[in-house]
Order: C-alpha cells, then structure tokens, then sequence
DNA sequence: TGCCCTTTGAAGTAG
DNA sequence: CTACTTCAAAGGGCA
C-alpha cells in the first residue's frame, strides 16, 4: 500500500501527520459548492435509511405476514436502475471519483467472515469485483465455467469451498476503493422455490443451487460461468447463485414469526453450510457442511429464546448456573453489523495500510471521519446493506434479541461498564483526533474534551493521567468540565488546550484563534447526530439555519482533489451528508498537505487528514 | 485473560 | 418520548 508520506517520515507519527485523504477534499469541494445545503444530518440518515427501507418496503411491505420476506422485484429493479445509471454516470469520469461505489462492483469480502471465529484470512483479503450487468443474466447452470472458474481459483478456505459459493471476480477492474456487496434480492423473492427445491443442487457439491437464472438478481454480479468462491463481508449473506442465502428455520430458536420463515432451499443450503451440524438447529433441510453462522460464535446455537420458552421450568434459581454454563455452551449470536460496522471491516485494511497504524482506536477515528465523509450515496449503500443484514439476521434468528447479549450488563452490572459519563458532558463535539494520521485538527466543540489521550494526543503523553498512560480510563475525563490539562475556552472551545499532537495542530500557530481555524482544520468536525442537547425543533432549527460553530467546523480537508469530479452522481444534498455545514469560504482552498494516500484511493477516499491553515 | 480504547449505528432499558 | 447503555469489529496495550 502506498504510504502516506506526506513528505513525511516513515515514522507513524510523522506519517499520520501527512496523511491526507483526498476524497476529504472532494468532500469539502462539494460542502463549498453546497454550503447552503446544509441538512440537519440526522436527517440524512434517516433519510439514507429510509430510502433503504422504502426500497425494500415495496417489496417487504408485510414481511411479517410472508416471512420469507420477499425481495423482490421492486427492488431489485430499483437496485438495478440505480446501478445502471451509477455506470452511466461513471461513465464520463469513470473511476475518477469514487464511483460510486458500489455500484458496479461487487465487494467480495474477506475470506474471513466478520462473524467467523477462527477466520484465517486477513481482514484485507478483500476482492472486489466488478458487476457487469450483461453477466448477471448468465445461466446459473454453467458448470463448466464455474469449474473453470474453480479451477483458476487458488484454494479456497475450506468452507468457502465448500459452499461453492458463486462470485464472479473480474480482477481487472477491480476498484479498490468502491466496493460493493450486492445482494442478491433473489433470496428474498417471493417466487423462490420451497425448501424441498433443493432439487437444484450442486452435482458436485450436493448443494442446493439456485433454481434458475431467471430468478438471478439482475444486478447479481456473479455468473454462475464466473463463479468464484469468495466470501462476502457479508459472506454469509452473499448470495449464491442468485439463491436465497439466508432462509433458515428457526428450528431451535425463539420463533417470534409463526411460520418461521420458509426456508428456501438455497437459504437452507447456506446456512447449514455455514452452521456447524451442532450448531444448526434440528432441522430438517440444512445441509451440514460444518460452516458456521458468522453471527454465530460458540459452539452452540444459543437457544435461549428457546429455552426460556421451553423451559421457564428453570427459573431464576437455575440462572445464575445456567447462565454460565449457557455462556460457555451457547454460540453467542452476535448482532448484526451496522452501517458503520460494515463501513470498517471493509476499509480497515486500507487505513491501516495507509496509514501504518494499527491501533484499532486510532484507525477507527479515522474511520469514523471517512465515515463521515462519504457522500450520502456511498453511505447509503452500507445502510442498505447494514439494513440487509439485520433482516438476514432477524430471519436467521428471529427470536434473538439485542438484549440477549447485554449478558447482564445493562444498568451497571458486571462487565463493560463503558465511560461512565453524564450527561452533560457532551461528548459528541469531542473532536480530537489523537491519531495523526487523522491529522485532523480537532478540538472542536471541546466543550467535552476527551480524554487525556485525545486531549493531549500521543506525543504530549507526559501530560496524560496515570490511568492514559495505561490506557485506563480517564480520571479526569470524567468530569463534565472535562478540562485535564487545560480548561475550555471562554468559549467552550478547547481551542486553547495544548494542542493535540502536533501532527495534528499542524503548522498553523494560530489554532486557538479561531473557530474558522479550527474549522479549517477540522474536515469532519460534525457528527451526524444533532447535539444532544437540541430539541427537536432546535434541531431543525439549526438545520435550516446558519450552522452553529460546530457545524462550521466542518471544513474539512482542503485538499481538493484534482479532478475530484467526484460523483457526477451526488446531488447536492449529498453533500450535505458529507459535509453538514461549512462554508467555502472558511475553507482554505490549496492548504492540503494532501500526500494522496492511495492512488486509486485518493480520488475515491478523500479524508484531508492534514490540515494546515492556508498560509 | 480480559478490559480498554475508538468509531457509528441499532436496539434495548429506564425514567 | 427522551436519555442512556450495550454491543457489534478490530487489534495493540495494559493490569
């Protein structure tokens, strides 16, 4: 992976510093263009969400009444003409801009499976391929160029093999940066073929196939000529051959939903493919090749919906017994990924690579802006997906309740009790970004600094508190003043606190000064999520009014990038998402250290770590 | 070995 | 309804 060096040493530090995403500057470009479109960003998301869901709405309208939720044509058309017109646009400027993403390309996620336990691959094993649509019509029978297909392929992980799952891999045009999972909607559709249409399979395998290629999503990428075996971030939600992944029984769970899902065959076959045979529920059509549920943890499937419903005969004398001993027996169903989630395992390895850190904490900020600085299309394509998940999940496991894996901590109770903050503290403006490589001068609301850590970045570790240094909790996080070394601003800003790590700070001397400074600074300053304080009405206020200094501070990176057509796509509002607020004109224009990270990346990925005040 | 850190989002709980 | 909490992933670091 390119190094981010900026000019930079190859030191992490020096690096970080450097670091500057392009795609930030995109993202700012837009803001500039769009100040006026500033939108409340909540509102986006739910916005982004809903979209997702209405799409899917028409075609699971009453899912509770059809379990097997359907997915339908709807969407699937509405996908595709999504993705038909994402390549049309594309076209002009094809790969300049971050494609949006996803579209075209099929992310094929690593061959760990972000739910697999013992995944053996790297977490950067990812291929993304890219859709053709012309192939997506390919007769899901084509066994010879499946074989073929196989055959290229180096080995696979056993079980990926062993499922035989389906993916086209067009190595040649494979975009780094957008990738994108496509679901096959198939799995949902309402025309799938029950259970006992398992009479598809695989000759080889014994795996139930897609009944036919008609069925096949339009947009679904893999041919069936094309197969590969990889696995999808989402690998047990990937589709395989157009077949419905996910389709399971409930055999041993809590079933919420009477009927409990038809199964389709495909969905049968996939999940008895992924659950190991003690973990798959009793149940009738799964095919057992001793792959496990991602979600699926342990062992044991946890059953305890089951359970509980079987057996209130346990009470609560047994609990405490049970509990133990279900925790060491019960696979824990882990929830599903969220938006954001998915977001991360997919560009985790290339922050890391870029940036050479491999803190977790570190990256994550990162990603976090990243996050932030996706146009409203690409994150709408992880809440789609992340929507897709949860629905895969919910009918995998339809008694499984988030609350099952609160084991008990909910309200103070034995593990991760997580900061113990009160309200008041704000944390949401906190804006600091210890890692250099976010290079983003943060502090920007301080009214509810960090901690010591993020106060002071690592470099300035002197200043931190014992707990810091062992990477404790915060003593002096903790209180609402949330001052550790220095106190907030007059004006709530910690604008005058020491600087975070000079990286960070950048040259700009003058980072107290000014919010617009800050702001400069400070690429994706806003959160999504409204101050916690707002209203309802304030919140909309603030929506349609000039930011409020937090929303100024987005400015994100300078570092506008050539070309940064970006999306021809993107719709204004679009950048609203990205980039709340902002105004072009606080936004230096050419101050971008902007040492594109990755080359391919760079136009996708903007995130103008750096910032350095324009002069 | 297990928690912490850090991020966002979903979902649960408490008031 | 709002606010708060937990947990998803990840991996280095620490007790």
């Amino acid at each position: 992976m390119p190094q981010l060096n900026g000019g930079g040493g190859d030191d992490l530090g020096a690096n970080d510093e450097m670091i500057s995403f392009k795609d930030e500057g995109e993202q700012e470009e837009k803001i500039s263009e769009n100040s006026s479109a500033e939108r409340d960003l909540a509102d986006v998301k739910s916005s982004l969400v809903n979209e997702s869901e209405t799409n899917q709405n028409s075609s699971s309208d009453s899912e509770a009444e059809r379990r097997p939720p359907p997915r339908s044509e709807s969407f699937r058309d509405k996908t595709r003409e999504s993705l038909e017109e994402a390549a049309k646009r594309q076209d002009g400027g094809l790969f300049k801009s971050p494609p949006y993403p996803g579209y075209p390309f099929i992310m094929i996620p690593d061959l760990t499976s972000p739910y697999l336990p013992n995944g053996s691959l790297s977490p950067t094993a990812r291929t993304y391929l890219q859709m053709k649509w012309p192939l997506l019509d390919v007769q899901a029978g084509s066994l010879q160029s499946r074989q073929a297909l196989k055959d290229a392929r180096s080995p696979s992980p056993a079980h990926i093999v062993s499922n035989k799952v389906p993916v086209v891999q067009h190595p040649h045009h494979v975009h780094p940066l957008t990738p994108l999972i496509t679901y096959s909607n198939e799995h949902f559709t309402p025309g799938n073929p029950p259970p006992h249409l398992q009479a598809d399979v695989d000759p080889k395998t014994g795996i139930p196939r897609p009944p036919h290629p008609s069925d096949i999503s339009p947009y679904y990428p893999l041919s069936p000529g094309t197969v590969g075996q990889i696995p999808h971030p989402l690998g047990w939600l990937v589709p395989q051959q157009g077949q419905p992944v996910y389709p399971i029984t409930t055999g041993g769970f809590r079933h919420p939903y009477p009927t409990a899902l038809t199964v389709n065959a495909s969905m049968s076959s996939l999940l008895s493919s992924r659950f190991p045979h003690h973990m798959v529920p009793p149940h009738h059509s799964l095919h057992t090749t001793g792959i496990p549920h991602p979600a699926i943890v342990t062992s044991n499937v946890k059953q305890e919906s089951s359970h509980s419903d079987i057996g209130s005969l346990n009470s609560s004398k047994h609990q405490d017994a049970k509990k133990e001993e279900e925790k060491k027996k019960q696979p824990h169903i882990k929830k599903p990924l969220n938006a954001f989630m998915l977001y991360m395992k997919e560009m985790r390895a290339k922050v890391v690579a870029e940036c050479t850190l491999k803190e977790s904490a570190a990256i994550n900020q990162i990603l976090g802006r990243r996050w932030h600085a996706l146009s409203r299309e690409e994150q709408a394509k992880y809440y789609e997906l992340a929507r897709k998940e949860r629905q895969l999940h919910m009918q995998l496991y339809p008694g499984w309740s988030a609350r099952d894996n609160y084991a008990g901590n909910y309200q103070g109770k034995k593990k991760k009790r997580k900061r113990e903050k009160q309200a008041g503290e704000g944390n949401e403006h906190r804006e600091y970004f210890p890692n250099p490589c976010l290079s983003l001068p943060p502090i920007t609301d301080l009214s509810a600094p960090k901690k010591c850590r993020a106060r002071f970045g690592l470099d300035q570790q002197n200043n931190w508190c014992g707990p810091c240094r062992r990477k404790k909790k915060c003593i002096r996080y903790i209180q609402g003043e949330g001052s550790c070394a220095s106190p907030p601003s007059s004006d709530g800003s910690l604008l005058d606190s020491p600087p975070i790590s000079p990286s960070m700070v950048s040259p700009s001397p003058s980072s107290k000064e000014s919010k617009p400074q800050t702001e400069q600074m400070q690429p994706l300053s806003l959160t999504m999520k409204p101050p916690p304080l707002l209203s309802s009405s304030q919140h909309q206020h603030l929506s349609m009014a000039p930011p409020p200094p937090l929303a100024l501070l987005d400015n994100s990176g300078p570092c506008k990038t050539s070309g940064s057509a970006h999306n021809g796509s993107l719709d204004p509002s679009d950048m609203s998402l990205s980039r709340p607020t902002g105004s072009a004109s606080s936004r230096p224009t050419s101050a971008c250290h902007s040492h594109s990270l990755l080359p391919s990346s760079a136009t996708t990925q903007p995130l103008s770590l750096v910032t350095k005040s324009i002069d």
